[in-house]
DNA sequence: TTGACACCCATGAAATCCCATGATATCCCA
DNA sequence: TGGGATATCATGGGATTTCATGGGTGTCAA
């Protein structure tokens, strides 16, 4: 599955298309669709994307499993209408749509943000700010992720 | 699972390139990423190093909370938006990105620590006494290591 | 006809590849 | 168990490729 780490600055050009990570873009080849899929945060002001992968993982979950509380499934159901797929061009940039751009204050520099299986784009100055306060916030609630003893 | 132990000082050429310890690179093969992972250590003016799978292992453990809660994306952001993935040339080395150079104090050499699952890359002089420091505290605290519930 | 958008090509900077070198370490066989 | 023959490694530097970015052109639809 997608992979996706480090975070990445590129420049939003007149026409609205921006370079996705080389890096991003070589964790989501091969999938069934040659580019991301977006969709706006609805906590965050910020775009969140993924590859068609991940999609059709949170499509399965939703029917069978009831992995997902009440909410959770208004909110599946919230971001699968909203989701769009942003194809790459030929030297891997997308399109990013102006309602998207509008949500995350974003006009000419997009950063992108590995957050694991998933990825976030954010206007850069915000993303300092979001970085901030989420590692505050880990910290203070001493979010930690157990050390793995190297089994499971 | 990958596993680092023993220290390498290696020298790191004009364009910021340097040559993982064989050994390290040799616990890395196989994985599905050919390099590193690498963030700067939070609490030592170091560089900290792992493997891929050490990676995938965070992610499994941070998809196990609810997707797009708070706590899920502060603890994602937090983890990957400030690790890079480092890819191995044709002779085992990597590019030191300049900021993690900066934060390290690091210019011409570079000393690989292993620590386990992890290993740390160091400004060779500020290793020494680091070390020096954490024997000194170790002593004094008297520490141990817990004994295994055996088996992984 | 006028946008919106996919496709194509050009460019400079930066990262990567590739080959050469010397220094160790390891092997092999008498 | 010598000690030469053979790998392995770390290192240097030039050549090549990749990447992000800019802009032109064609196409389809409103």
């Amino acid at each position: 599955m997608a992979v996706f780490i480090g975070t990445f600055e590129n420049k939003v050009d007149q026409k609205g298309r921006v370079s996705v990570p080389a890096v991003f873009r070589q964790s989501l080849a091969g999938l069934s669709f040659n580019g991301i899929v977006a969709f706006r945060s609805h906590r965050a002001d910020a775009v969140e994307g993924c590859g068609m992968d991940f999609m059709e993982q949170m499509i399965s979950r939703v029917s069978e499993i009831d992995l997902f509380s009440e909410t959770h499934d208004d909110l599946a159901t919230t971001i699968f209408s909203d989701s769009q797929q942003l194809a790459f061009d030929g030297t891997g940039r997308i399109m990013l749509p102006q309602g998207f751009r509008e949500h995350a204050g974003i006009t000419d520099r997009a950063a992108f943000v590995g957050m694991g299986q998933l990825f976030q784009i954010w206007q850069p100055d915000a993303l300092e700010r979001h970085k901030a306060a989420a590692r505050d916030r880990a910290r203070a609630q001493r979010l930690t992720i157990p050390a793995g003893g190297g089994g499971r």
